[in-house]
DNA sequence: AGCGTGACGAGTA
DNA sequence: ATACTCGCCACGC
Protein backbone atom coordinates (compact mmCIF):
# COMPACT_ATOMS: atom_id res chain seq x y z
CA UNK A 1 0.00 0.00 0.00
CA UNK A 2 2.23 2.89 0.93
CA UNK A 3 4.42 2.16 -1.98
CA UNK A 4 3.90 0.87 -5.61
CA UNK A 5 4.62 -3.01 -6.06
CA UNK A 6 4.41 -4.82 -9.42
CA UNK A 7 1.20 -6.68 -10.05
CA UNK A 8 2.02 -9.70 -10.38
CA UNK A 9 1.17 -11.75 -13.78
CA UNK A 10 2.12 -7.83 -15.74
CA UNK A 11 5.83 -6.63 -16.60
CA UNK A 12 7.00 -3.41 -15.54
CA UNK A 13 5.70 -0.90 -18.57
CA UNK A 14 9.36 -0.56 -19.36
CA UNK A 15 10.00 -4.65 -19.99
CA UNK A 16 6.71 -4.32 -22.13
CA UNK A 17 8.46 -1.73 -24.21
CA UNK A 18 11.42 -3.54 -24.85
CA UNK A 19 9.44 -7.11 -25.90
CA UNK A 20 7.02 -5.53 -27.98
CA UNK A 21 10.24 -4.00 -29.84
CA UNK A 22 11.67 -7.24 -29.92
CA UNK A 23 8.89 -8.55 -31.63
CA UNK A 24 9.27 -5.90 -34.52
CA UNK A 25 12.09 -7.30 -35.57
CA UNK A 26 12.03 -9.49 -38.75
CA UNK A 27 13.29 -12.39 -39.24
CA UNK A 28 16.89 -13.11 -40.67
CA UNK A 29 17.39 -9.25 -39.28
CA UNK A 30 18.65 -8.16 -35.41
CA UNK A 31 19.01 -5.68 -33.47
CA UNK A 32 21.55 -4.33 -31.06
CA UNK A 33 21.19 -3.48 -27.14
CA UNK A 34 21.94 -0.43 -27.57
CA UNK A 35 19.93 0.16 -30.79
CA UNK A 36 16.60 -1.12 -29.05
CA UNK A 37 17.05 1.92 -25.66
CA UNK A 38 17.50 4.50 -28.08
CA UNK A 39 14.76 3.20 -30.69
CA UNK A 40 12.80 3.30 -27.11
CA UNK A 41 14.38 6.90 -26.09
CA UNK A 42 14.42 5.44 -22.55
CA UNK A 43 17.24 3.08 -20.79
CA UNK A 44 20.19 2.28 -21.97
CA UNK A 45 21.81 -1.42 -23.63
CA UNK A 46 21.67 -2.75 -20.10
CA UNK A 47 18.56 -1.60 -18.88
CA UNK A 48 17.32 -3.72 -22.20
CA UNK A 49 19.53 -6.68 -21.16
CA UNK A 50 18.24 -7.00 -18.16
CA UNK A 51 14.72 -7.13 -19.22
CA UNK A 52 16.13 -9.46 -22.03
CA UNK A 53 17.51 -11.87 -19.52
CA UNK A 54 14.64 -12.16 -17.33
CA UNK A 55 11.27 -12.02 -19.72
CA UNK A 56 13.48 -12.35 -22.97
CA UNK A 57 12.34 -16.14 -23.13
CA UNK A 58 8.86 -14.64 -24.55
CA UNK A 59 10.03 -13.21 -27.72
CA UNK A 60 12.36 -14.08 -30.76
CA UNK A 61 15.69 -13.38 -28.08
CA UNK A 62 18.11 -14.34 -30.57
CA UNK A 63 17.27 -11.27 -32.65
CA UNK A 64 18.69 -9.02 -29.94
CA UNK A 65 22.35 -9.14 -29.74
CA UNK A 66 25.54 -7.57 -29.04
CA UNK A 67 27.17 -4.92 -30.83
CA UNK A 68 29.72 -6.55 -31.15
CA UNK A 69 28.16 -9.10 -33.05
CA UNK A 70 28.85 -12.05 -30.29
CA UNK A 71 26.56 -14.65 -29.92
CA UNK A 72 24.53 -14.96 -26.28
CA UNK A 73 27.00 -16.81 -23.76
CA UNK A 74 25.16 -20.56 -23.12
CA UNK A 75 22.83 -19.99 -26.19
CA UNK A 76 25.27 -19.21 -28.85
CA UNK A 77 23.96 -22.59 -30.64
CA UNK A 78 20.64 -22.15 -29.92
CA UNK A 79 20.29 -18.63 -31.66
CA UNK A 80 22.98 -20.17 -33.85
CA UNK A 81 20.38 -22.34 -35.23
CA UNK A 82 17.61 -20.11 -35.44
CA UNK A 83 20.08 -17.74 -37.42
CA UNK A 84 20.43 -20.56 -39.76
CA UNK A 85 16.87 -21.05 -40.25
CA UNK A 86 16.15 -17.18 -40.78
CA UNK A 87 19.23 -17.03 -43.05
CA UNK A 88 20.59 -14.35 -40.90
CA UNK A 89 23.95 -12.72 -42.28
CA UNK A 90 26.89 -14.66 -40.21
CA UNK A 91 30.14 -13.82 -40.32
CA UNK A 92 31.90 -17.46 -40.02
CA UNK A 93 35.05 -17.50 -39.73
CA UNK A 94 37.72 -17.54 -42.54
CA UNK A 95 40.52 -19.52 -40.37
CA UNK A 96 37.83 -22.47 -40.44
CA UNK A 97 38.50 -22.96 -36.83
CA UNK A 98 36.31 -25.89 -35.71
CA UNK A 99 34.36 -25.13 -32.80
CA UNK A 100 34.99 -21.46 -33.08
CA UNK A 101 31.17 -20.31 -33.16
CA UNK A 102 30.50 -17.96 -36.06
CA UNK A 103 29.57 -14.21 -35.19
CA UNK A 104 26.65 -12.27 -36.83
CA UNK A 105 27.68 -9.79 -39.78
CA UNK A 106 26.02 -6.95 -38.10
CA UNK A 107 26.93 -4.78 -41.25
CA UNK A 108 24.15 -6.38 -42.94
CA UNK A 109 22.32 -8.30 -40.41
CA UNK A 110 21.65 -5.35 -38.35
CA UNK A 111 17.83 -3.32 -38.44
CA UNK A 112 17.53 0.43 -38.53
CA UNK A 113 13.80 -0.34 -38.23
CA UNK A 114 12.54 0.89 -41.26
CA UNK A 115 10.51 -1.79 -41.88
CA UNK A 116 12.90 -2.23 -45.27
CA UNK A 117 12.62 -6.37 -45.42
CA UNK A 118 14.52 -5.72 -48.85
CA UNK A 119 17.56 -7.47 -49.96
CA UNK A 120 20.53 -7.40 -49.07
CA UNK A 121 22.41 -9.36 -51.06
C1' DA B 1 24.14 4.66 1.96
C1' DG B 2 27.96 2.33 -0.28
C1' DC B 3 29.61 -1.44 -3.27
C1' DG B 4 29.52 -5.04 -6.57
C1' DT B 5 27.35 -7.04 -10.55
C1' DG B 6 25.47 -7.48 -15.26
C1' DA B 7 22.12 -11.05 -21.97
C1' DC B 8 26.20 -3.37 -22.96
C1' DG B 9 29.02 0.02 -25.85
C1' DA B 10 32.70 2.71 -27.33
C1' DG B 11 37.40 3.98 -27.03
C1' DT B 12 42.26 2.89 -26.26
C1' DA B 13 46.52 -0.06 -25.90
C1' DA C 1 41.85 -9.10 -33.73
C1' DT C 2 42.11 -9.40 -28.49
C1' DA C 3 42.42 -7.26 -23.79
C1' DC C 4 41.48 -3.72 -20.81
C1' DT C 5 39.19 0.67 -19.05
C1' DC C 6 35.59 3.74 -18.42
C1' DG C 7 30.80 5.30 -18.67
C1' DC C 8 26.22 3.96 -18.19
C1' DC C 9 22.01 2.59 -15.12
C1' DA C 10 19.07 -0.52 -12.41
C1' DC C 11 19.11 -4.04 -8.80
C1' DG C 12 20.61 -6.74 -4.68
C1' DC C 13 23.24 -7.20 -0.48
Amino acid sequence: MSEESEPAGDLPEYAERVLEVAELIPPGRVMTYGDVAEWLEEGGPRQVGRVMSLYGGAVPWWRVVRADGALLPGHELGALGHYREEGTPLREASRAAEGHVPRLDMKRARWDGRTRTEAHN
